[in-house]
DNA sequence: TTATTAATCCGAAACGTTTCGGATCGCTTT
DNA sequence: AAAGCGATCCGAAACGTTTCGGATTAATAA
């Protein structure tokens, strides 16, 4: 391992010189920072990320907490996430850890590694509305940056789509094109982003003069195909009126209700049209369903990069007010969705 | 954040002996390390890491370096993976680091990550015969754990099922049961498994006194339902004599192969049995399968432990020689194979 | 000429641990 | 009485950075 001190003693010039070169400080000679950055890579050094944080503070490591039961979603999504953070983290030289925790030891898990103080931030998924994470991080000033809105007032990075926006854009295509009785399968409802939805959906109604039917609107913990098929099931055989329209939350639950409408000798879209919001995951391919599925398009792919500047940008100390980015969603029509022919 | 420095000015001790107290050193007295670890909780003292690294050496921290193509299987299954890691990990008080990286560029990645010498440790998964990563690893003495057998000669720990042995169990028992016509679909040839199953394979067909047909054996990159379904309907239309059974090296190829043989029209176990490897994975239940599935079971979950244990104790500085640790996999018969009736 | 200033450089302290090499003291052994 | 020993303790150095507060020199301004 080649220290400061190696390339120090090698040029005979001194460390502290050295460390500033290295570091971009104005106050050295332009010949002089060749001559280190030169000695620099014929050395190969490295800093030694430790005994910096033990001065700066900083440590270069970066960590989300998950729970071991996979919450609201599944394990490809989760890795789809993981990856997509990694490899942006590696761009701005930062260790990415992975913390699985058991679910009820959550907080502990985040109490613990505040305490330990080694990590510059964290990257909290899947807002609450009053989270506990997010004030016990805040509370104890450390950075995070926070995917979907939260609606406590705290002082720290968001990242979301417009959930409210696109969920409108689903139903005002539905409501133009005949739509009246329109089921949204979703996740869980304390969720930031399932707020935002249900509200989208409402005034959606509410300005196309339909009351709200409780009976189309069903919740689960765990957005899964197996969700789409019950509820769309459920919902058809309630022995009221039938939807003629599904939201979905995601496409999982879309490959639900399109097994569960073959099942019951539906069509799409002749008898029923479906629309989803598709995170773009590879596993589940809007243009590949038959007939192709018509989304509100997020990539969560996407979502790496900005969540990740965002986080980078609060540890460096910029102002929090400036740290919020809404991605739009592209809304995408294709032939899970057609009008009313009766 | 309270520090030695702290505890030592509270109790009139120096911090060399608080230091000591706290590390369990036979040199203090029972009494002042009574009221040491009181002090310590009292000022909910935690050790900096960085500090300790600086001076001893480790980090606390050990990574895992995946390729963003997802390599040899899918999304789902590396989270399972790096989720028992995780937890496993956190029981030894190590943080654990998760690096993606392009493909061509996993070397690299290594090479950095070495030279920056951050990392305590290392987790190898699906280890080559002549595998890049293990040998730069081992190179430069930096402790790994690698996760299936490796032909070259490394002085590393090493956990692994008995993959030839599950492979001579699955044989014999198809074998035992009357078929002499039987198939194997695997993953890609080159990895150490592979090379075990296929060894084996060959031997069970050898001493059942079977030639070795090259049309029965399929290897492909990636071992999902697809690779089941493709390789499953080609080998039953290529003319020659069909196969009566079927080896895959998990349960997504067996699905496929279902899905292939629902549409030839072939029933299983009637037509076909099939017999699969199980990493136990929640998405692909064996028992669920229709009929359900026999099997060699070795839950992917359970390699966590094992592959941590190891390599912690090889960065504790224990010999390598003891440090190997093959499990057996179980075999379990349900209802997808059965004699012939022809 | 003298005072100012800008451009470069550097010594030393600090971050929080661990560890080496003793020091002290009361007892036991010769 | 001297030497040896075991049980406890501690000062100081070291790990590899960053950074504070100057120091030096030469050019510029007064």
């Amino acid at each position: 391992m080649t220290t400061l001190k190696d390339i120090s003693r090698k040029l005979s010039i001194s460390v502290t010189t050295v460390s500033r070169a290295l570091n971009g400080y104005s106050d050295v000679n332009e010949e002089t920072r060749k001559r280190i950055h030169q000695a620099a890579v014929e050395l190969n050094y490295r800093p030694n990320q430790f005994a910096r944080k033990l001065v700066t503070g900083r440590s270069g490591l970066a960590a989300m907490v998950l729970p071991d039961d996979f919450g609201i979603t599944t394990r490809a999504i989760w890795f789809e996430i993981l990856a997509g953070l990694s490899v942006e983290f590696a761009k701005h030289d930062i260790d990415f850890v992975l913390k699985v925790s058991p679910t009820d030891q959550i907080i502990n898990t985040y109490q613990r590694l505040i305490e330990r103080n080694a990590m510059d931030g964290f990257v909290v998924i899947a807002a609450l509305p009053k989270d506990e994470r997010v004030s016990l991080l805040a509370r104890n000033d450390v950075p995070l940056v926070l995917h979907g809105r939260s609606e406590q007032v705290v002082e720290c990075p968001v990242f979301d789509i417009n959930n409210y926006e696109l969920m409108l854009q689903s139903m005002q295509h539905l409501l133009e094109i005949g739509h009246k009785r329109i089921a949204f399968i979703g996740g869980p409802a304390n969720h930031g982003f399932m707020i935002d939805r249900t509200r989208a959906y409402r005034s959606a109604l509410a300005s196309g003069g339909i009351p709200f039917n409780p009976d189309y609107i069903a919740c689960g913990e765990r957005m899964t195909e197996e969700l789409g098929m019950v509820n769309s099931i459920r919902m058809c055989r309630s022995g009221g009126e039938e939807p003629t329209a599904f939201v979905c939350a995601n496409t999982m639950i879309a490959k639900g209700i399109y097994s569960a409408m073959q099942v019951l000798g539906r069509n799409i879209p002749e008898d029923v049209s479906v629309v989803a919001h598709d995170d773009a995951l590879p596993e589940y391919r809007a243009v590949d369903f038959r007939p192709a599925l018509t989304v509100t398009r997020a990539p969560l792919r996407d979502s790496s990069r900005p969540l990740v500047d965002l986080l980078v940008r609060r540890i460096r100390g910029e102002a929090v007010e400036s740290l919020t980015e809404i991605q739009k969603a592209e809304f995408i029509v294709r032939n899970s969705t057609s009008s009313l022919n009766q």
